[in-house]
DNA sequence: CCGATATACCTCGGGGTCGAGGTATTGTCG
DNA sequence: CGACAATACCTCGACCCCGAGGTATATCGG
């Protein structure tokens, strides 16, 4: 998760850490703000499989920064991970804006749109929320305000999100 | 999280491991899937901090049970983190689905519309996805198809939700 | 009566995330 | 000139999650 935006980031222009962090910031971070503890770490992982390598420049502006170059592996990585994104990458909504934030890196409209198609798949399942006992509630039989709310906010985003699904397969099919 | 889930069923009716596991399956399951390895785990933790009792009943159906009661500790942390829900509870939709799910738990409407207050309060900061550089990017800079669709999709979330907690908090205020 | 399935619970190792804390440099304001 | 903020990086322990695997009982079809 972490580790595929830093790819997708890096895929655009080499960053240094500090940099990366406010890229990743404003992608996830008013949702789910992103410590030093974790980030430096994935980075380091990185390094170690060979998916980036950093370069030591002196500092511009206070310390030393380590500039972050996306190797040959971490390119092809990104793609792997683009083309075939986790069920998690789907489903989560969280995720699969990562995934759409990079979903242009792949160079093939097809590939783009099989990744779409897995997402409409997703949102067009029927999802029960709530049980009484054993038994899935309906909308309707909701009676709880806040329950109910739920359900509303979450079927008026499928509906947005469904739409524009649709759309963006129709335009890449043109292409 | 999942602790609070735990206790948010529990607080209804006492369950057994099994039958808890369908309700958290339903409830978030469909998006996030939730492992034996999570669920046990986090029963004991919270046996351990003394917020349910397990009661041994012998199967009815197959194995031995373990029927979970809420404690009165266990209600008042319920009650706790209902009225004061960490940031991460708030901004996350995930999480904040959790939230509303139980938040008829509390009695005092009061409390309820300040819990709306702050989702509404996070909804309408202004949030940018992306930078060009280190310059914010403006909905209608953005070519990239995907990346105009999460703005999209966001925004008609976001419309839909604070449509919705008006209209709930208004409700609340005649209560 | 055998195997499959559903019920029901548990452990363990690997791995990721987090917050708290630490180091060091440069620029800015009073 | 001294304090402070911003830049820039790093470590550590605590904690949580996950998947893989294991155990055991009841029921039902063939």
């Amino acid at each position: 998760m972490l580790k595929l935006a830093i790819l997708g980031f890096l895929y655009d222009r080499p960053l240094h850490g500090y940099e990366l962090r406010r890229h990743l910031v404003a992608l996830t971070g008013h949702i789910r703000p992103i410590s030093d503890g974790t980030l430096y770490p994935a980075i380091k992982r990185l390094e170690a499989d060979g998916l980036l390598t950093r370069e030591t420049e002196p500092g511009t502006v206070a310390a030393p920064r380590h500039t972050l170059h996306l190797t040959p592996a971490g390119r092809a990585a990104l793609f792997d991970w683009l083309r075939a994104p986790e069920d998690l990458d789907i489903s989560d909504e969280n995720r699969w804006f990562t995934v759409l934030a990079f979903l242009r890196h792949l160079d093939a409209p097809a590939d783009q749109a099989a990744v779409l198609r897995r997402r409409l798949a997703f949102l067009s399942e029927p999802a029960s929320f709530f049980y009484e006992g054993t038994r899935p509630l309906r909308a309707e039989d909701i009676t709880d305000p806040f329950r109910s709310g739920v359900l509303l906010v979450a079927r008026a985003t499928s509906q947005a999100e469904i739409t524009w699904l649709h759309d963006t397969l129709a335009l890449l099919e043109t292409t």
